[in-house]
DNA sequence: TATAATAATAGTAATGATTTCTATTTTAGG
DNA sequence: CCTAAAATAGAAATCATTACTATTATTATA
């Protein structure tokens, strides 16, 4: 029910490889220069279902797009209010993987999101 | 610099007392019927001040409306990607702040969402 | 209480990220 | 090779959210 697609493919790979969160236009950019016959249409439809499926991740940034993340490992986004920027904290394992299943919920993926200002903002007080 | 308004505080009442994740649009008509004038604009203003502020949290369901949860205790969304339902799962505490914190980042906030299928749903094998 | 300066609002128009649509192409399987 | 189902490109449409502006509310101060 599910057939392979070039296009799919390449989006995935761009994800794996990236360590950014593009947003979905800039995933189009990328993809493009292996396939430049690709729509931006096609983009957000790949993303759409390789997260239904679990394989990659999106992020709110609060600036009225997606990010999209290859990355499933466990971790957690510290993201600034005033200059949008991502990082990226490693954890050991996600509990919250292992609390749903305890509910009989059957999780694909988790995001977990710390919003406030990051360390140079704070600093210059903006 | 921040002054009173009636109609920041009427959102804010909506959502500390709904326990739903409604959209920006439920809760424009949940307050219209206190202050029937208020147009959406003003409530999607507040809603970002009092995120800003950390007073409330919103979530991505994935289906392109953004929802809004005034209940910003130490908490999981489990998210069904085919029904679209919310459920809470309440934590003793945010280990995510904690890490926010040891990295020199001033958290005011974080969402921890789980995407899956709920139990109602995974039964139905949709 | 009157006044002035600033902040917030209602209403509407504009934006732009995302989705939808359709004719065409690609894929998987016999 | 052939067929049916799935995926695509390209363009048009949607609609949640934001921006704009004239007006009103709030706060501080005299």
């Amino acid at each position: 029910m599910k057939n392979y697609s070039r296009q799919r493919e390449a989006v995935s790979n761009v994800l794996k490889a990236s360590k950014s969160h593009p947003s979905a236009a800039q995933v189009y950019n990328e993809v493009k220069k292996s396939l430049p016959n690709i729509s931006l249409g096609t983009v957000y439809r790949n993303l759409a279902d390789l997260q239904n499926s679990g394989e990659i991740i999106s992020v709110s940034v609060g600036d009225g797009t997606e990010r999209y993340d290859g990355d499933t490992s466990p971790h957690i986004h510290l993201i600034c209010r005033n200059c949008l920027s991502i990082t990226d904290v490693h954890l050991k394992d996600d509990f919250g993987i292992k609390f749903a299943t305890d509910c009989g919920f059957a999780p694909d993926s988790s995001v977990y999101t710390v919003y406030g200002l990051c360390k140079n903002c704070s600093e210059n007080n903006s």
